[in-house]
RNA sequence: GCGCCCGUAGCUCAGCUGGAUAGAGCGACUGGCUACGAACCAGUAGGUCGGGAGUUCGACUCUCUCCGGGCGCACCA
């Protein structure tokens, strides 16, 4: 993408070197405008220098930021300042009296058409809108690489022992956005999905195989190859019998679920220890269900670096490492009274303990049976995020993209390797309910003095997604007149119930391949799926993104399989109408920006009738104040409504101006102008979702 | 009991570091395909921003309190 923007950049500084276009490049490169050219953010920095400047020169007064605020209504100027008011109390004058003295000494500023007073104090900023036009159809280069960071983002992370449902869509979306964005940014990035192969789950389904369908290791192997031979998903067959196996244990009498469940303790033992059959059993399924999560994310466009395994965590004896660093520092201690004697523990987060008390509500890292709870397990894996255990994981090839290898823990790894690990900034993509054991890690971590790296700790939360009553009642679950009451009821895994991920990928394919059929009748059968899937993904993707991280998605098949208004299908279809105008006009984007380098569009840009079509052109400038917006608050949902709200601007522009039988050529220009720089936007913003951009639909 | 999140139009949700008349989608009603494809557009109706107090020139936004809903607070992960 910068590089094609590159390209733009040069054409338009270089297609027709005229007088009138050799006066843009000199001023573009005195502002330093080809290594940064983001018409939003540049002529937002240029207007708060000079304000500052202006304040410390009347007022002697130093700011350190001044309020920029775009204005309700474009009538009063594209961008404004409320600072008068801020200033009223300190100065002991009216804020419009203020407004007034400060707009009589702002002068001229570059690219800035006036200033003026409104309102009680506002100060209003009028664009030089010929100017910024031109520069917002150059387009922008990449980022300034300041303060750029090695970062890595963890996602996914569902445990292998059951097929992936919509609750793990979320976090796999969410996380896989973050990283295009962080991307754009210019970050360098990892994709890290955590494995817990060895915990409770994976036991649970292991006690299954052998106690509930008595399956030896040899009939396991038969199941995996019957299986694929059939064409069966294991992960849907382990999503059955994990649910089987949890209700097994509450089903017998007193002592039969007393017995079951220490079967459970002893399993998840065995697949502890390693070396012996039960554990393997515990590795073919959990691998060949991991497997599936790959193939099932894949078909979202979601790729990983590296799946690190609790196995190794273990075997590679992480622990040990990091807890000779924890008893150093003495953000763990040995307890010997109370009812945590016997433990090693440390200090929640915000507790206050007096001296010689005994700490109650400590939190156990290590059991009084020598055993390691999972936030221990956890400080472990986070101190070699970091690179600060010094240890690292072998590694073995996994996964095959079509671009890039997908690398596993091992015990023992393959040479050469790439590496992971030691960075500088983390994000964990993990659900809310998790918030609690999250903050003690990253105490623990602030408690070993690593306080940079514990600030770099971005714990990316989000709340569930659950079924609406009504849809859970569609699916044919039993649902109890309490749950019915409920606004939402929680996906659950042990009890097999919810949406899982694949049958609403193919749900969605399905209704998408109907209404492309309908539509596309001169295409055939392979350019008609691909169509349908491009859709359904970016369907399914907006779904999960448009809304906010911290609210509940109460998920619905009629909103889901939904593609008008608010939709990803909406946004992708503003791209085809405007791909169309270029095919019909038989011209592109590229040539028709070009052209309008050389025109001077301010006829077009001013009075009453242009407000729609320059408000859209603003619009589409704002790309990369949005991205920043997005990274600096973790929150992707920012850049889905701009993309929509782009789109809804340009679906408006579309059928108020028919540009192709416009009559003034040189208004012809300026239209298909308009429809090249929200088409170039639309189709980075939503490369950016994850979103692809069809053809046709 | 302690902590975190949520409460905005009939429904589902936005609302940027406090700023100018509180927005969108869906649903309802009305209108628009001889146009670059109607998976679209335009219009109408619909809101004490859960209640109350406070801070401020100004509060959906910040503080406190109450009400209602959700989730955490294990020697489970």
């Amino acid at each position: 993408m910068p590089a094609s923007q590159q390209e733009l950049v040069r054409r338009f500084l270089s297609v027709k070197p005229g007088r009138g276009r050799h006066s843009v490049r000199i001023a573009l490169e005195n502002q330093g405008f080809l290594r940064h050219i983001d018409v939003y953010l540049e002529l937002q920095k240029r207007l708060e220098g000079h304000l500052r400047s202006v304040l410390a020169a009347k007022y002697d007064l130093q700011l350190e930021t001044i309020p920029l605020e775009t204005p309700p209504d474009l009538k009063f100027g594209e961008l404004a300042t409320p600072i008068a008011f801020e200033l009223a109390r300190s100065l002991r004058k009216a804020p419009k009296v203020i407004a007034h003295e400060i707009v009589a000494t702002l002068g001229t500023v570059e690219g800035f058409a006036g200033f003026e007073v409104a309102g009680a104090g506002y100060i209003n900023a009028r664009l030089d809108r010929a100017a910024a036009a031109r520069l917002i159809a150059a387009g922008e280069t990449q980022h300034s690489s300041k303060g750029l960071l090695h970062a890595m983002v963890e996602h996914t992370s569902i445990n292998p022992n059951k097929a992936a449902h919509i609750g793990h869509l979320r976090n796999a979306i969410l996380g896989d956005t973050f990283v295009r964005l962080l991307r754009a940014a210019g970050q360098k990035v990892d994709v890290q999905n955590y494995i817990d192969n060895t915990g409770v789950q994976v036991a649970d389904v292991v006690v299954g195989f052998l106690h509930l369908e008595g399956k030896s290791l040899a009939d396991v192997r038969l199941l995996l190859e019957d299986l694929k031979q059939k064409g069966e998903r294991i992960d849907y067959y382990c999503w059955d019998l994990y649910a089987k196996i949890s209700q097994w244990y509450e089903q017998g009498s007193e002592e039969e679920n007393a017995a079951r469940k220490k079967l459970r303790y002893a399993t998840l033992h065995e697949l502890e220890q390693g070396n012996n059959e039960t554990a393997e059993i515990a590795e073919l399924i959990s691998t060949a269900v991991l497997r599936r999560h790959l193939e099932t994310m894949l078909r979202l466009d979601i790729e990983y670096d590296f799946l690190p395994r609790e196995s190794e965590i273990l075997r590679l004896k992480f622990w040990e490492a990091a807890f000779e660093q924890l008893k150093e520092t003495g953000v763990l201690y040995y307890e010997t009274e109370g009812k945590n004697k016997g433990c090693w523990v440390m200090t929640r987060p915000g507790a206050e303990i007096a001296d010689g008390e005994t700490n109650e509500y400590a939190k156990v890292i290590v059991r009084s049976n020598g055993t390691i709870t999972y936030v221990g397990k956890d400080i472990a894996y986070h101190l070699w995020k970091f690179g600060l255990l010094g240890k690292d994981f072998c590694y073995k090839p996994f996964f095959t993209y079509p671009n890039h290898e997908c690398w596993i823990s091992a015990e023992h790894g393959d040479e050469p390797h790439p590496h992971f690990g030691g960075a500088q900034a983390i994000y964990n993509v993990i659900d809310a309910r998790q918030s609690d054991p999250q903050a003690n890690v990253i105490q623990a971590l602030r408690g070993m003095g690593y306080t940079e790296q514990a600030d770099r700790y971005i714990h990316f939360s989000y709340e569930m997604v659950a079924l609406t009553p009504r849809c859970a009642v569609e699916l044919g679950y039993d649902v109890s007149d309490e749950d019915l009451a409920r606004p939402y009821i929680e996906v659950s895994g042990r009890k097999g119930f919810g949406v899982k991920a694949d049958d609403l990928i193919d749900k969605l394919i399905a209704a998408t391949r109907a209404e492309v059929d309908a539509r596309q009748t001169g295409r055939d059968e392979t350019e008609r799926q691909k169509i349908a899937g491009q859709i359904a993904i970016g369907a399914l993707r907006y779904f999960m993104l448009k809304f906010t991280r911290n609210s509940v998605i109460a998920f619905d098949f009629k909103d889901a399989l939904s593609f008008e208004g608010e939709t990803g299908p909406y946004i992708q279809y503003a791209v085809v109408r405007a791909r169309n105008i270029f095919r019909k006009g038989g011209t592109t984007p590229e040539a028709v920006l070009a052209e309008f380098a050389a025109t001077d569009p301010a006829p077009w840009l001013e009075g009453e009738a242009a407000q729609d079509i320059w408000a859209l052109w603003l619009r589409a400038a704002r790309r990369t104040l949005v991205l920043e917006q997005c990274i600096s608050t973790s929150e992707p949902a920012f850049l889905a409504k701009h993309a929509f709200q782009l789109a809804q601007e340009f679906n408006n522009f579309y059928h108020r101006h028919h540009i192709l039988t416009e009559e003034d050529p040189a208004r012809k220009v300026f239209l298909l102008a308009t429809a090249a720089v929200v088409l170039r936007e639309l189709v980075v913003v939503l490369n950016w979702l994850g979103i692809e951009s069809p053809e046709a639909m």
